[in-house]
DNA sequence: GCGAATGATACAATCGATTGCTCCAGCACG
DNA sequence: CGTGCTGGAGCAATCGATTGTATCATTCGC
């Protein structure tokens, strides 16, 4: 490894005494130095091509210019863009991102992977574990430590969060259905154990309810998880009770896959027989046939804020005035699933 | 933030010399002390909840028991995996990983993300950027930097390397549409700038040869980029003037998407008449109609073994015997797209 | 029974930067 | 001409752990 320079290589280099240079280099304390002194110590540093040990620095002043970012599942490809948005941020103010992912179903694993991140002395961390409510997030707050969520709930969540607005995006769908001429509009929902899957629930009946289209509960059914086999069976259980129905709202993406087959099973087209809407948007989809329409949330801008408001919080010693939450505004990509009511 | 226990307060209550309490923690000097005091200290030590400070720690030992990943565009969900295995791999050991993504792009800002993590003493590298041959990667190696290249070609590179075995996998699919009958199997290629464009494009050669194929220049078509629209244009071209190939070799999955289209606007059906394959077997492409046969390259396990072997580099000094390179072998993920020859 | 070997622990330097404090020269003011 | 500021720079403690060396009490060998 190459040998490094340090301040004190530097201070002999520019004739002055260690401390000078360090306040020479400083921002902060460079006005307590001689203008010309400081130009020959940074002249002296350029030319030595010194760069601070982060650890002796982080050592006396007890911060690491490293943020924390726990990921639950980093092989879900929602997590790549919130990683992108965060890590571009935080290296706008010198931070790094250390990335730990942990088993999002072990709650055990979850806190241990925490403390690592703590014991590191993170200067913060950003949390995306998804489940709706855990105690871990109490813990971090009772501790002090400045944390921000991402993408999960903030309903009474002492620390601050940023998630997409589901209702908003809800929204935009049904309004377009309804666009669209539907009026028979079924909801394949998630499980209602997480957050997204309540919220999305309650927020389509909202939107039916406040925009005239009568829904009963046979024309909902909630999915055990959000996987394509779960969205199948859940179509298939909701077509066969509602064959009237002629739109789905599906609360993510992987279910409405499901739904083109149930779809298709009964021998009708999806897009013209039966318009089918997603959430997330995620890649490629657009590339079936037909395309899916879907919400597209602004999970890089996400990760953006949740750094940016991180960032804040470190430099104003951490005490916000209560938690902030922020709900970023989706919009809808509208593909050929989503047909006019034939 | 919770302030942290020392270890000079498990010294004191342990009624023992700072020293000799370092010493009871750590392993490695632990047989110097009595057995009876390094259990009296390692009673203190957990008592009080004693963790180490990493930052003093590293000053000290010149270790920052922290490797940095360097990510082209984290946003491409290939890089999930392979983060997720390294990083699982790395905390066997102790060691956390420091995310950065660089622009691919753009040699300049790759650069610059790698010095950022230089500078922060991280105590390895595993670059995963994609360019086929860069200066950095020799520079990495003249300045002694314990790094590994992960996905990309070690074709002479100073530095080991862990990369598919893209021959093998080119060489599955051949052998497969080959059973299937097919005799006249063309190939759209990824680019040939891009090691995985060319290194597929002379799998495809050697394998079709050493089965008997014939293959003329007329059955290849390169890409410009790993797009679909890419694909698109790439597979209308090769049909066009090869209408009798009945079988396609992508090197891609974006590009069989291409293929799935072209195939189409000839009103051909995919997988009957003309067999399509890609490359990488990304999620929910099984979910097409037909399902996409490809490649799948195991990338989780190249981030392990990108750990492990780095690892290994920093446990015995860094000298290894010379660059150690890998090749892990695919599996083919057979699916209805290559279906019999008609 | 005395010097040497040994085992166990304490002391103190060290890593590299930050920062409170001291020191000094130069200047203004009375 | 002496006192008091003040800007500028040096001194040294400090952060928390590691580690080379010194110290001390035993025990062993002869």
């Amino acid at each position: 490894m190459t040998d490094r320079i340090t301040l004190k290589e530097v201070a002999e280099a520019a004739g002055v005494h260690m401390s000078t240079a360090s306040r020479a280099l400083n921002e902060e304390t460079r006005d307590v130095v001689n203008a010309e002194t400081v130009a020959r110590v940074l002249k002296a540093a350029r030319k030595l091509g010194y760069t601070p040990n982060p650890l002796a620095r982080g050592l006396r002043t007890n911060r690491t210019m490293t943020v924390g970012m726990i990921i639950p599942d980093i092989e879900n490809p929602l997590f790549g863009p919130i990683i992108a948005g965060a890590e571009a941020r935080l290296g706008k103010d010198g931070y790094s991102l250390l990335i730990a992912d942990a088993d999002v179903k072990d709650s055990a694993s979850v806190a241990r992977v925490i403390e690592t991140l703590i014991e590191r002395r993170t200067d913060g961390l950003i949390v995306a574990t998804s489940a709706r409510k855990d105690p871990i997030v109490a813990d971090l707050a009772k501790r002090d430590i400045p944390a921000v969520l991402v993408n999960r709930t903030a309903d009474s969540s002492p620390l601050p969060s940023i998630v997409g607005d589901d209702h908003a995006g809800i929204g935009l769908v049904v309004q377009h259905l309804v666009d669209q001429g539907h009026t028979r509009i079924g909801h394949v929902s998630g499980p209602h154990t997480m957050s997204t899957g309540h919220g999305r629930y309650q927020a389509f009946l909202s939107w039916t309810q406040s925009l005239g289209i009568e829904v009963d509960p046979s024309a909902i059914e909630e999915s055990e998880w959000y996987r394509v086999e779960a969205g199948l069976a859940s179509a298939e259980a909701l077509l066969k009770r509602r064959p009237d129905i002629t739109a789905i709202v599906c609360a993510n993406d992987l279910l409405a896959m499901g739904a083109y087959r149930a779809v298709r099973q009964r021998g009708l087209t999806v897009g013209s027989d039966v318009a089918i809407t997603g959430y997330n948007d995620i890649p490629l989809l657009d590339l079936l046939e037909p395309p899916l329409t879907s919400v597209r949330v602004p999970y890089r801008q996400m990760g953006t804020e949740a750094a940016g408001l991180l960032m804040a919080m470190l430099s104003s010693g951490s005490g916000q005035d209560g938690p902030i939450s922020m709900r970023l505004a989706p919009t809808l990509s509208v593909r050929g699933s989503s047909g006019p009511r034939a």
